[in-house]
DNA sequence: CTCCAGGCGCCTT
DNA sequence: AAGGCGCATGGA
Protein backbone atom coordinates (compact mmCIF):
# COMPACT_ATOMS: atom_id res chain seq x y z
CA UNK A 1 0.00 0.00 0.00
CA UNK A 2 0.88 3.63 -0.28
CA UNK A 3 1.24 4.37 3.19
CA UNK A 4 4.66 4.79 4.57
CA UNK A 5 5.91 2.79 6.96
CA UNK A 6 8.40 5.59 8.63
CA UNK A 7 5.78 8.34 9.19
CA UNK A 8 7.26 12.06 8.78
CA UNK A 9 7.48 14.19 12.21
CA UNK A 10 5.70 17.48 12.63
CA UNK A 11 6.01 18.94 15.83
CA UNK A 12 2.90 21.19 14.47
CA UNK A 13 1.28 22.32 11.07
CA UNK A 14 3.48 25.01 10.85
CA UNK A 15 6.93 22.48 10.39
CA UNK A 16 5.21 20.17 8.85
CA UNK A 17 7.03 20.54 5.18
CA UNK A 18 8.98 16.86 4.58
CA UNK A 19 6.20 16.91 1.25
CA UNK A 20 3.92 14.33 0.05
CA UNK A 21 3.44 11.47 2.76
CA UNK A 22 0.27 9.30 3.32
CA UNK A 23 1.42 9.43 7.54
CA UNK A 24 2.42 12.12 9.48
CA UNK A 25 2.92 12.35 13.33
CA UNK A 26 2.44 15.17 15.63
CA UNK A 27 3.37 15.90 19.15
CA UNK A 28 0.67 16.79 21.29
CA UNK A 29 0.28 17.68 25.31
CA UNK A 30 -2.77 17.17 27.26
CA UNK A 31 -4.32 15.31 24.63
CA UNK A 32 -6.37 12.34 24.92
CA UNK A 33 -7.75 11.09 21.68
CA UNK A 34 -9.97 7.96 22.88
CA UNK A 35 -11.59 10.05 25.62
CA UNK A 36 -12.29 13.38 23.15
CA UNK A 37 -13.44 10.97 20.07
CA UNK A 38 -15.78 9.02 22.58
CA UNK A 39 -17.29 12.07 24.25
CA UNK A 40 -20.09 12.52 22.56
CA UNK A 41 -19.12 15.22 19.86
CA UNK A 42 -18.30 13.68 16.89
CA UNK A 43 -20.22 10.09 15.95
CA UNK A 44 -18.03 8.68 13.28
CA UNK A 45 -15.16 7.32 14.66
CA UNK A 46 -14.22 3.73 14.85
CA UNK A 47 -12.00 2.25 17.14
CA UNK A 48 -10.22 -0.72 15.04
CA UNK A 49 -7.08 -3.15 15.52
CA UNK A 50 -5.43 -0.55 17.86
CA UNK A 51 -6.36 2.89 15.81
CA UNK A 52 -9.05 4.93 15.17
CA UNK A 53 -10.70 5.32 11.61
CA UNK A 54 -12.79 8.10 10.39
CA UNK A 55 -13.75 10.48 8.09
CA UNK A 56 -12.98 14.45 7.77
CA UNK A 57 -14.95 16.37 4.79
CA UNK A 58 -13.87 13.73 2.15
CA UNK A 59 -10.39 11.96 3.24
CA UNK A 60 -10.36 8.94 5.36
CA UNK A 61 -7.74 8.53 8.10
CA UNK A 62 -6.51 6.62 10.66
CA UNK A 63 -5.07 7.47 13.93
CA UNK A 64 -2.72 6.39 16.01
CA UNK A 65 -1.82 7.55 19.53
CA UNK A 66 0.85 7.85 22.51
CA UNK A 67 1.02 9.62 25.69
CA UNK A 68 3.18 12.59 23.80
CA UNK A 69 2.32 12.24 19.69
CA UNK A 70 -0.72 11.35 17.16
CA UNK A 71 0.35 9.81 14.39
CA UNK A 72 -2.53 10.24 11.35
CA UNK A 73 -2.17 8.03 7.77
CA UNK A 74 -4.02 8.91 4.99
CA UNK A 75 -5.51 6.55 2.14
CA UNK A 76 -3.81 9.02 -0.56
CA UNK A 77 -0.45 10.87 -0.06
CA UNK A 78 -0.89 13.90 1.44
CA UNK A 79 1.20 17.86 1.31
CA UNK A 80 -0.81 19.34 3.29
CA UNK A 81 -2.18 18.13 6.65
CA UNK A 82 -3.85 21.46 7.71
CA UNK A 83 -7.48 20.19 7.54
CA UNK A 84 -6.37 17.28 9.85
CA UNK A 85 -4.76 19.72 12.92
CA UNK A 86 -7.29 22.05 12.85
CA UNK A 87 -9.75 19.40 13.17
CA UNK A 88 -8.16 17.91 16.20
CA UNK A 89 -6.70 21.79 17.32
CA UNK A 90 -3.46 20.34 17.26
CA UNK A 91 -1.69 23.61 18.31
CA UNK A 92 -4.15 25.07 20.88
CA UNK A 93 -2.41 25.22 24.31
CA UNK A 94 -4.79 23.34 26.42
CA UNK A 95 -3.22 24.60 29.74
CA UNK A 96 -3.91 28.84 28.46
CA UNK A 97 -7.93 27.34 28.26
CA UNK A 98 -7.94 25.96 31.63
CA UNK A 99 -6.23 28.80 33.28
CA UNK A 100 -9.62 30.77 32.34
CA UNK A 101 -11.88 28.16 34.17
CA UNK A 102 -12.84 29.29 37.53
CA UNK A 103 -10.89 28.21 40.37
CA UNK A 104 -13.98 25.76 41.97
CA UNK A 105 -13.24 22.13 43.22
CA UNK A 106 -16.21 20.81 40.64
CA UNK A 107 -14.24 22.38 37.70
CA UNK A 108 -10.88 21.28 39.04
CA UNK A 109 -12.31 17.50 39.52
CA UNK A 110 -13.76 17.47 36.49
CA UNK A 111 -10.09 18.55 34.47
CA UNK A 112 -8.36 16.25 36.90
CA UNK A 113 -10.26 13.44 36.12
CA UNK A 114 -10.72 14.32 32.03
CA UNK A 115 -7.48 15.41 32.03
CA UNK A 116 -6.52 14.97 27.94
CA UNK A 117 -10.45 15.47 26.46
CA UNK A 118 -10.38 18.50 23.71
CA UNK A 119 -12.58 19.84 21.55
CA UNK A 120 -13.17 19.27 17.97
CA UNK A 121 -13.32 21.54 15.28
CA UNK A 122 -15.75 19.85 12.71
CA UNK A 123 -17.57 20.61 10.28
CA UNK A 124 -20.47 22.53 10.35
CA UNK A 125 -22.88 20.75 8.20
CA UNK A 126 -22.29 17.47 9.42
CA UNK A 127 -22.15 18.73 12.48
CA UNK A 128 -25.78 20.22 12.60
CA UNK A 129 -27.17 17.18 11.09
CA UNK A 130 -25.70 14.79 13.35
CA UNK A 131 -26.83 16.75 16.12
CA UNK A 132 -30.49 16.89 14.89
CA UNK A 133 -30.44 13.43 14.59
CA UNK A 134 -28.96 13.27 18.26
CA UNK A 135 -32.43 14.42 20.39
CA UNK A 136 -33.70 11.61 23.33
CA UNK A 137 -31.12 9.89 21.71
CA UNK A 138 -28.19 7.66 23.14
CA UNK A 139 -24.48 8.47 21.77
CA UNK A 140 -24.29 4.58 20.35
CA UNK A 141 -27.35 5.06 18.73
CA UNK A 142 -26.49 8.06 17.45
CA UNK A 143 -23.66 6.73 15.80
CA UNK A 144 -25.41 3.73 14.17
CA UNK A 145 -28.22 6.60 12.45
CA UNK A 146 -24.94 8.33 11.02
CA UNK A 147 -23.34 5.12 10.01
CA UNK A 148 -26.47 3.89 7.97
CA UNK A 149 -26.87 7.97 7.05
CA UNK A 150 -23.10 7.95 5.18
CA UNK A 151 -23.83 4.46 3.79
CA UNK A 152 -26.85 5.22 1.57
CA UNK A 153 -26.37 8.98 1.26
CA UNK A 154 -22.72 9.60 1.22
CA UNK A 155 -20.28 9.95 -1.89
CA UNK A 156 -17.78 6.58 -1.56
CA UNK A 157 -14.20 7.89 -0.62
CA UNK A 158 -10.81 5.69 -1.16
CA UNK A 159 -9.91 3.89 2.59
CA UNK A 160 -6.60 1.80 2.68
CA UNK A 161 -7.43 -1.27 1.11
CA UNK A 162 -7.15 -3.53 4.51
CA UNK A 163 -10.26 -1.88 5.78
CA UNK A 164 -13.93 -0.93 5.08
CA UNK A 165 -15.09 1.01 2.76
CA UNK A 166 -15.48 4.37 3.67
CA UNK A 167 -17.90 7.05 3.08
CA UNK A 168 -18.23 10.97 3.24
CA UNK A 169 -20.92 12.69 5.01
CA UNK A 170 -24.20 13.54 2.83
CA UNK A 171 -24.10 17.06 1.42
CA UNK A 172 -26.94 18.95 1.96
CA UNK A 173 -28.09 18.87 -1.69
CA UNK A 174 -27.71 14.83 -1.22
CA UNK A 175 -30.08 14.96 1.50
CA UNK A 176 -32.44 17.47 0.05
CA UNK A 177 -33.22 15.11 -2.40
CA UNK A 178 -33.87 12.19 -0.20
CA UNK A 179 -37.56 11.37 0.68
CA UNK A 180 -38.41 11.30 4.42
CA UNK A 181 -39.51 7.66 4.15
CA UNK A 182 -35.61 7.19 2.93
CA UNK A 183 -34.36 8.77 5.95
CA UNK A 184 -36.86 7.29 8.51
CA UNK A 185 -35.54 4.02 6.77
CA UNK A 186 -31.76 4.91 8.37
CA UNK A 187 -33.81 4.65 11.55
CA UNK A 188 -34.05 8.52 12.57
CA UNK A 189 -37.85 8.30 13.34
CA UNK A 190 -39.44 11.82 14.09
CA UNK A 191 -35.95 13.27 13.30
CA UNK A 192 -36.38 12.38 9.32
CA UNK A 193 -38.69 15.32 8.50
CA UNK A 194 -36.61 18.30 10.88
CA UNK A 195 -33.43 16.86 8.82
CA UNK A 196 -34.75 16.92 5.45
CA UNK A 197 -36.45 20.34 5.85
CA UNK A 198 -32.88 21.61 7.29
CA UNK A 199 -31.20 20.22 4.11
CA UNK A 200 -33.62 21.77 2.05
CA UNK A 201 -32.81 24.95 4.06
CA UNK A 202 -28.92 24.82 3.22
CA UNK A 203 -29.60 23.90 -0.57
CA UNK A 204 -31.34 26.43 -1.14
CA UNK A 205 -29.56 28.79 0.66
CA UNK A 206 -32.06 30.35 3.30
CA UNK A 207 -28.93 30.05 5.73
CA UNK A 208 -25.34 29.78 4.64
CA UNK A 209 -23.54 27.87 6.63
CA UNK A 210 -20.03 29.42 5.81
CA UNK A 211 -21.39 33.05 6.92
CA UNK A 212 -22.22 31.98 10.36
CA UNK A 213 -18.29 32.22 11.08
CA UNK A 214 -17.45 35.84 10.83
CA UNK A 215 -20.72 36.57 12.58
CA UNK A 216 -21.81 37.23 16.52
CA UNK A 217 -21.86 34.05 18.50
CA UNK A 218 -25.94 35.56 19.43
CA UNK A 219 -26.42 36.44 15.98
CA UNK A 220 -25.29 33.08 14.37
CA UNK A 221 -27.49 31.32 17.19
CA UNK A 222 -30.22 33.06 16.00
CA UNK A 223 -29.58 31.62 12.53
CA UNK A 224 -29.36 28.26 13.48
CA UNK A 225 -32.64 28.63 15.98
CA UNK A 226 -34.07 29.38 12.72
CA UNK A 227 -33.90 25.72 11.74
CA UNK A 228 -36.93 23.08 12.07
CA UNK A 229 -35.36 20.60 14.98
CA UNK A 230 -32.64 23.04 16.22
CA UNK A 231 -33.44 24.57 19.24
CA UNK A 232 -30.97 26.37 22.00
CA UNK A 233 -29.12 23.26 23.08
CA UNK A 234 -28.48 21.58 19.24
CA UNK A 235 -27.83 25.22 18.19
CA UNK A 236 -25.21 25.35 21.37
CA UNK A 237 -23.66 22.34 20.04
CA UNK A 238 -22.91 23.37 16.61
CA UNK A 239 -22.09 26.94 17.64
CA UNK A 240 -19.17 24.91 19.77
CA UNK A 241 -17.86 21.85 18.18
CA UNK A 242 -18.00 22.79 14.59
CA UNK A 243 -17.71 27.01 14.64
CA UNK A 244 -15.27 26.88 17.86
CA UNK A 245 -17.03 29.63 19.75
CA UNK A 246 -15.94 29.90 23.05
CA UNK A 247 -19.18 30.64 24.96
CA UNK A 248 -21.44 28.37 23.45
CA UNK A 249 -22.68 26.32 26.44
CA UNK A 250 -24.77 23.04 25.61
CA UNK A 251 -27.29 22.29 28.68
CA UNK A 252 -28.34 18.74 28.10
CA UNK A 253 -30.00 16.37 31.04
CA UNK A 254 -26.27 15.45 31.74
CA UNK A 255 -25.18 19.45 32.08
CA UNK A 256 -28.12 19.91 34.63
CA UNK A 257 -27.43 17.12 36.04
CA UNK A 258 -24.11 18.31 36.58
CA UNK A 259 -24.52 21.57 37.71
CA UNK A 260 -27.16 20.91 39.75
CA UNK A 261 -25.16 18.23 42.03
CA UNK A 262 -21.84 20.33 41.90
CA UNK A 263 -22.59 23.50 42.49
CA UNK A 264 -26.60 23.33 43.85
CA UNK A 265 -26.81 20.40 46.00
CA UNK A 266 -28.82 21.81 48.63
CA UNK A 267 -31.63 23.74 47.10
CA UNK A 268 -33.36 22.54 43.70
CA UNK A 269 -32.62 25.23 40.89
CA UNK A 270 -34.79 26.11 38.10
CA UNK A 271 -34.06 25.34 34.40
CA UNK A 272 -33.68 29.86 34.15
CA UNK A 273 -31.31 29.69 36.89
CA UNK A 274 -28.98 26.74 35.87
CA UNK A 275 -29.06 28.68 32.54
CA UNK A 276 -28.00 32.03 34.04
CA UNK A 277 -25.24 30.14 35.65
CA UNK A 278 -23.70 28.60 33.03
CA UNK A 279 -23.63 31.94 31.22
CA UNK A 280 -21.82 33.97 33.92
CA UNK A 281 -19.73 31.64 35.77
CA UNK A 282 -17.16 29.53 33.33
CA UNK A 283 -15.50 32.51 31.96
CA UNK A 284 -14.34 33.16 28.17
CA UNK A 285 -13.50 29.37 27.64
CA UNK A 286 -17.14 28.19 29.10
CA UNK A 287 -18.08 25.99 26.17
CA UNK A 288 -14.53 23.95 26.94
CA UNK A 289 -16.07 23.73 30.82
CA UNK A 290 -19.08 22.14 30.02
CA UNK A 291 -17.57 19.53 27.79
CA UNK A 292 -15.73 18.62 30.85
CA UNK A 293 -18.85 18.76 32.84
CA UNK A 294 -20.34 16.97 30.53
CA UNK A 295 -17.83 14.08 30.08
CA UNK A 296 -17.31 13.87 34.25
CA UNK A 297 -20.65 13.26 34.95
CA UNK A 298 -21.35 11.14 31.82
CA UNK A 299 -18.39 8.64 32.58
CA UNK A 300 -17.05 8.88 35.91
CA UNK A 301 -18.89 10.36 38.59
CA UNK A 302 -23.06 10.50 37.44
CA UNK A 303 -23.72 7.27 35.40
CA UNK A 304 -26.68 7.28 36.41
C1' DC B 1 -43.05 -4.79 31.58
C1' DT B 2 -41.42 0.43 32.32
C1' DC B 3 -38.12 4.00 31.88
C1' DC B 4 -35.18 6.95 29.37
C1' DA B 5 -31.88 8.64 25.91
C1' DG B 6 -26.31 15.09 24.56
C1' DG B 7 -34.65 17.83 22.57
C1' DC B 8 -37.89 20.12 19.93
C1' DG B 9 -42.36 22.04 18.77
C1' DC B 10 -46.71 22.94 20.15
C1' DC B 11 -50.18 23.32 23.35
C1' DT B 12 -51.83 24.74 27.84
C1' DT B 13 -51.81 27.72 32.13
C1' DA C 1 -42.72 32.91 31.00
C1' DA C 2 -43.14 28.32 32.50
C1' DG C 3 -44.64 23.62 32.35
C1' DG C 4 -46.60 19.27 30.10
C1' DC C 5 -46.82 16.16 26.32
C1' DG C 6 -46.12 13.53 21.96
C1' DC C 7 -42.87 12.17 18.92
C1' DA C 8 -39.73 6.98 16.86
C1' DT C 9 -36.59 3.76 18.24
C1' DG C 10 -34.06 0.64 20.99
C1' DG C 11 -31.30 -0.51 25.10
C1' DA C 12 -31.21 -1.08 30.14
Amino acid sequence: MAASSTPSKCSSAATCTEGDAASATFSVRDYDLAASLESGQAFRWQWLDGGWNGVIGNRWVRLRADEFSITAYAAEPVSDWNWLTHYFQIDLDFSAVAATFPDDLPIRAAVSACRGLRLLRQDPWECLASFILSSTKQIVQIRQIVAMLCERFGESIPAAPQFAPAFAFPTPARLARATEAELRACKMGFRAPYLLATARSVTEGKIDLERLRQLPVEIARDELLNLPGVGRKIADCVLLFAYGFPTAFPVDVWVIKALQKLYFPRRRATAKRLRHFSETHFGPNSGYAQQYLFHYMRTKHGKR
